[in-house]
DNA sequence: ATGTAATATGTAAACGCTTACATTACCAGG
DNA sequence: CCTGGTAATGTAAGCGTTTACATATTACAT
């Protein structure tokens, strides 16, 4: 199938290329007559526009680019199918990249930013925020960024609003009557994780609840650490009735470690987790856990990078939208008999 | 920041344009002096190359095109990893596209191919692939497609061999003695099922075991279908004494229903599935499975496709690649007495 | 018919880069 | 000092659109 251009159907129209885009483009006046013709051809042609070009004439690409951390986990999954859903909603196309580690993320990032590829980007760092300013400040093209630390201001960002979800989470704990609450963290350096830290935190503190030191362990967000951590926790003479991992993942690994120990959940420990990953329905019991709306955040992420891209909204001042969460009460905090099995 | 191109480079630099494209491409004769004249300058001035405007000069985008059925899922997550991994490593970039659950696939693809967008593209559509014919015939450039079925033949293709996963669990289950075995179905029109079918068949027909069709029911591959169909097999007079789902989620069903009619697996009944997904590990008895080379099935789509594009491979030339697919042994064959738990 | 304002179309200049071809600079051998 | 060859650079023509501006056509009121 060889390549027609508008020039072949201005030929065959018997006009201009000028009125060829003008028909083709729906903008500008065109006859009704002459407008029906031109379609036509180009129909009979099978003309499609050459996108590349008319991105270099209108100088923009209906391109947006996508950077995460990662690709594969569940997260970015469902980040992605929301930011491709509202993109396609919005005839835009989604250019994607993962960051590979990191290695050598500020060059790739600008690189891929700055070469007019795309009309603007959504960037999901995850921990080395420091060249996030940078990044932001040479880019050419608007930016939001995704789960960004609260210090940062220099752009937009969507966010979840960890403090809220792990404030009520600990909270439900605390109704359920416990009082010995332990906690695994997950990375240092993470924002979700401090935050999510400081939520369980306000909560027992708003019932006057005292948090031992050794109620806290360290966690990554693996499974692994999870299970470590709640051996830990649990190894001790003054064990808690009730652990918040930080995360479903650490959650996860705090059930086998449950098992192993002969320990049963809920009724010789609690746990609740983080994220209301999918799994977190299929283990049993139930996990309650705290749902993260992630497509949610990839939509939001996106309707505001085209208010930005269209110039409805200023890229340049900063903007923080905060997407609340919500309580997921399944089986594993005590809130109903651990029903055997159902169908999901 | 305000765009630099090769112009204000080359006034700086009192040369030309054509000079400025030549250092700053590497291709061409430049005096070693003047090209690191203009390198200086470029860096200075934080010049980065304007892909658009180079696409269209060269004709091409360094952009794959990568259509899916759907992207929520750990078999695309997966793929679009392997993928984006590949296409990184030459350099390419990826625009990712779902196809929407089909709403006018044919023609978003088209679009989407012949926008002139992408220099290949890699297409993966699910059941209905009567179009795929008229898609490649129409499309501006070089196709791959996943898991086309064997009858497509009219351009490059990249596949995992359903046959002989299939025909390896079931063969490791007549092994075990299971000589009573019943499969749970996909769905209908799906070429991966019914190739799977042809290898459960082929594994029981070879070692003399004959197959009722009452040890044969119908699935589409999600959980509930997997749990009914386990209901439907196991409520027989003559029950099966091992089960071959046809993938993991249905075998996650099966689990559920046995765990509801309290027989325990493997000792009541064994299940084997295929896919080998992540929550195959999870679950316990951790399930015995085939390991599908998800990853590996999207780099090989590339590097073909990328072949194709440099011309090295001819896109006209029907190609097609059959990944073999590993047996997965864990504990819902009997292998391995049902540990109770462990870290993954 | 005629002038005026709208409407329809054409012309040509971008957009930022690559590249074939033309030109200039340079150097060695005669 | 000239000649020819090679290396370095310049010129300009694309690449396929969009779009500002110019021009041609039409419609309508007078």
């Amino acid at each position: 199938m060889k390549k027609v251009d508008m020039a072949q159907i201005a030929a065959r129209a018997g006009v201009s290329i000028a009125t060829v885009s003008r028909a083709l483009s729906g903008s500008g006046r065109v006859r009704a007559e002459t407008r029906r013709r031109i379609l036509a051809i180009a129909e009979e042609l099978n003309y499609r526009p050459n996108s590349i070009a008319r991105g270099l004439s209108r100088r923009r690409t209906d391109t947006l680019g996508v950077i995460l951390p990662e690709l594969v986990d569940e997260f970015f999954m469902d980040l992605v199918q929301g930011i491709e859903e509202e993109a396609y909603r919005a005839n835009r196309y989604i250019l994607l990249s993962s960051s590979h580690r990191q290695r050598d993320f500020l060059r790739t990032s600008l690189e891929f930013m700055m070469s007019g590829r795309v009309d603007g980007v959504i960037l999901m760092a995850s921990q080395r925020m420091n060249d996030i300013e940078e990044i932001v400040s040479r880019s050419r093209c608007p930016i939001v960024l995704l789960n960004a630390g609260s210090h940062v201001a220099c752009t937009a960002s969507v966010n979840v609003d960890n403090y809220q979800g792990a404030f009520a989470v600990t909270e439900h704990l605390v109704q359920h009557g416990y009082r010995k609450i332990g906690v695994i963290l997950g990375p240092d350096d993470n924002y979700d994780s401090a935050e999510r830290f400081r939520g369980f935190r306000a909560a027992l503190d708003a019932h006057g609840i005292p948090l031992p030191e050794s109620f806290v362990v360290a966690g990554d967000f693996t499974k692994t650490s999870g299970f470590y951590g709640f051996n830990r926790l649990m190894s001790q003479s003054q064990r808690p009735e009730a652990i918040f991992a930080e995360n479903d993942m650490m959650a996860l690994g705090a059930y086998e470690a449950a098992s192993r120990l002969g320990l049963r959940i809920p009724q010789d420990v609690a746990i609740v987790g983080f994220d209301d990953i999918r799994l977190s329905r299929y283990i049993r019991p139930t996990l309650t856990t705290v749902h993260v709306p992630i497509e949610e955040l990839g939509r939001r992420a996106v309707r505001y990078l085209l208010q930005m891209i269209d110039g409805e909204a200023d890229p340049h001042q900063p903007y923080r939208l905060e997407l609340t969460t919500g309580l997921i009460i399944r089986e594993s905090c005590g809130c109903s008999p651990s029903a055997p099995y159902g169908v999901v």
